[in-house]
RNA sequence: GGUGAGGUUCCCGAGUGGCCAAAGGGAACAGACUGUAAAUCUGUCGGCGAAGCCUUCGGAGGUUCGAAUCCUCCCCUCACCA
C-alpha cells in the first residue's frame, strides 16, 4: 500500500493540483516534499500535530520530509482565512517561537542521516532585495489572478494591506528556493494553504519548467465546521507548560462522539481495522474508543509515563479509586488558611475572578472533598485538608487538588 | 488628498441626553437530563461587595444637574474618487 492510499484511506487529502501524478510519483519514487510552519507563537498546536502526522507516514514510506520554519514569511503574516490582520511579531519573537517549533518536531520525526530536513526560510527571503525580486519572481504573479484566490476573499471586504497581499508570493519563492536546494518536488500543507501551494507550483513550473505539485489536507474541524483544538483558554497546545498533559488527555476524552473515528485516523497511527472498530462504537461503549484516543495522542506528545499519569488521574476521578497522586495540583501557603473559599481559589487561579466564584457557588458548582459548597462564606481550615490536600471541583469535570506548601 | 460610512462590553450587533453595566444573537460558565458525548431546557454572563460602590461604549478635552448618545480636536477602519 502507498502512502497515497495510507492517507487517502485515513481522510487526510483534501485538494491535489495534478491527482494521477501525485499518485504515480508517491509509489514510485522517494520524494522530498515539503511542509512549512509559520512560528507565530512559541508552541505548535494540534492543528500543527496533524501536519506532523502526514510527515510521519509519509517518512515511514520513504520520503524525505522538509519541515520549513517561516522565519521569514512570519515577518508578513499570512493573511489566509484571517478576518484580521496579525500584530506583527518582532525578529527575536520570532527566532525564539523558531526554536521552540524546532525541537517540538524533532520529537515526532527523525531528522537523523538526513531522513528529513530542517530549514528556515529567513535564509533567503530575508536577504533579497526589493527591485532584484520584483524583476525575477514578481514578473510571474498576475495580480488579476491573485485576487481571485479563495485566501484573500474574506480580506477583500475588511482590508488587506500590500505586505500581507505579498504573502503569497513569497511562499510561492520558498517552493522555487527549496526546488533548488533540495530537488523538493512536492508542496503539502492545511487545505486553507490551497491558494498559496498553487502559487508556487505555478512558479517553480513556470521558471524551472518542472513538473511539481502540491496537495492540501483536511482540517481539524468539528463536523460544524469550528476549528478543533480550541478551548476556553485558548489554543490546545503542543507544550506541557502551556497545556498540562493532564488537560491535554482530558481534551480529548471529551470530543464528541462524531469526531472520534476521524481523530483515531488522523491523529494516531493505529490501524484501519482498529479506527474503524473503534470509531463505529455506540453510546455508552464510545468511551472506549475516547480513552484510547486520548491516551495514544498523550503518550506520543507526551511520552508514556504523563500519558499513563494522565489517564490514571482521570480514572481516579471520574471512576472512582483512591490514587490522587496525578491530578492538577495547586500549592497555597500556609497564610491562606482561615481565609474565605474565593479568596483561597482566586489565590490558586481556579476562579479568574471573585464574582465568579460567586456566582459558581450561588449556582451550586463548586465542591469541597466531594461536598457542595453551600454558602460563599466557608472558611479554608486545616480541617479540609485531608492528607494534606483538599480537593475541589469545579462544575461537573473541573477537578483541582489544593495542598499546603 | 477629496467625498461618504463607520469605530459599543470575548465576537457579531442594537442603542442617538436620564428608564444604560448598556437590547438581541453567538461563544463561554453553572444547573437539570446523560455516557467525562451531543441535543434540549433553565440560570448566569464588567469588577469589588451586605446594601451599595467603582471602571467601561476609538483617544483627549468641552457643554450639561446628568453623555455611549451633543460640541471640538486627534487616531484608526472601510468604500468610491485621485
Amino acid at each position: 500500500m502507498s502512502v497515497f492510499d495510507v492517507l487517502k484511506e485515513r481522510g487526510f487529502i483534501q485538494q491535489m493540483t495534478h491527482e494521477d501524478e501525485i499518485r504515480q510519483l508517491l509509489e514510485k519514487e522517494k520524494v522530498t516534499f515539503y511542509i512549512g510552519f509559520d512560528p507565530t507563537a512559541d508552541s505548535l498546536t494540534v492543528g500543527h500535530f496533524l501536519q506532523l502526522m502526514v510527515m510521519g507516514h509519509m517518512q515511514r514510506h520513504g520520503h524525505r520530509p522538509i519541515a520549513l520554519l517561516g522565519g521569514g514569511t512570519t515577518m508578513v503574516g499570512d493573511p489566509s482565512g484571517k478576518s484580521d490582520m496579525r500584530k506583527m511579531l518582532g525578529k527575536e519573537d520570532i527566532a525564539r517561537n523558531a526554536e521552540c517549533f524546532k525541537k517540538q518536531m524533532e520529537k515526532f520525526i527523525d531528522f537523523s542521516d538526513g531522513k528529513a530536513v530542517m530549514a528556515n526560510n529567513a535564509d533567503w527571503l530575508l536577504s533579497l532585495n526589493y527591485v532584484d525580486f520584483l524583476r525575477e519572481i514578481g514578473s510571474h504573479f498576475s495580480v488579476n489572478r491573485m485576487l481571485q484566490a479563495e485566501c484573500f476573499k474574506t480580506r477583500m471586504e475588511s482590508g488587506l494591506t500590500f505586505m500581507e497581499f505579498n504573502y503569497m508570493v513569497m511562499q510561492g519563492y520558498d517552493f522555487l528556493e527549496l526546488f533548488r536546494r533540495f530537488n523538493c518536488t512536492l508542496q503539502l500543507g492545511g487545505d486553507d494553504q490551497w491558494s498559496n501551494i498553487i502559487a508556487g507550483v505555478e512558479l517553480v513550473r513556470k521558471i524551472e519548467a518542472k513538473p511539481v505539485l502540491g496537495m492540501t489536507f483536511t482540517l481539524l474541524t468539528t463536523s460544524d465546521g469550528k476549528k478543533m483544538g480550541k478551548t476556553e483558554k485558548g489554543a490546545v497546545w503542543l507544550d506541557p507548560q502551556k497545556t498540562p498533559p493532564y488537560d491535554f488527555y482530558q481534551y480529548w476524552r471529551n470530543v464528541a462522539d462524531s469526531e472520534v473515528k476521524r481523530c483515531l485516523a488522523l491523529l494516531t497511527f493505529l490501524p484501519m481495522t482498529e479506527v474503524n472498530r473503534l470509531g463505529n462504537l455506540k453510546d455508552q461503549e464510545i468511551n472506549q474508543a475516547k480513552k484510547i484516543l486520548a491516551f495514544e495522542m498523550t503518550k506520543m506528545i507526551h511520552g508514556e509515563e504523563e500519558a499513563q499519569k494522565a489517564q490514571k488521574a482521570a480514572e481516579t476521578l471520574f471512576e472512582g479509586g483512591a490514587d490522587l497522586q496525578d491530578v492538577p495540583t495547586s500549592p497555597i501557603g500556609q497564610g491562606l488558611l482561615g481565609q474565605g473559599i474565593i479568596e483561597v481559589l482566586f489565590a490558586c487561579q481556579i476562579i479568574p475572578t471573585k464574582s465568579e466564584g460567586r456566582r459558581l457557588i450561588a449556582q451550586g458548582g463548586l465542591y469541597v472533598n466531594s461536598a457542595k459548597v453551600e454558602s460563599i462564606d466557608l472558611k479554608v481550615t486545616a480541617e479540609l485538608f485531608k492528607d494534606g490536600m483538599m480537593m475541589i471541583r469545579k462544575g461537573k469535570k473541573g477537578y483541582h487538588k489544593v495542598v499546603i506548601k
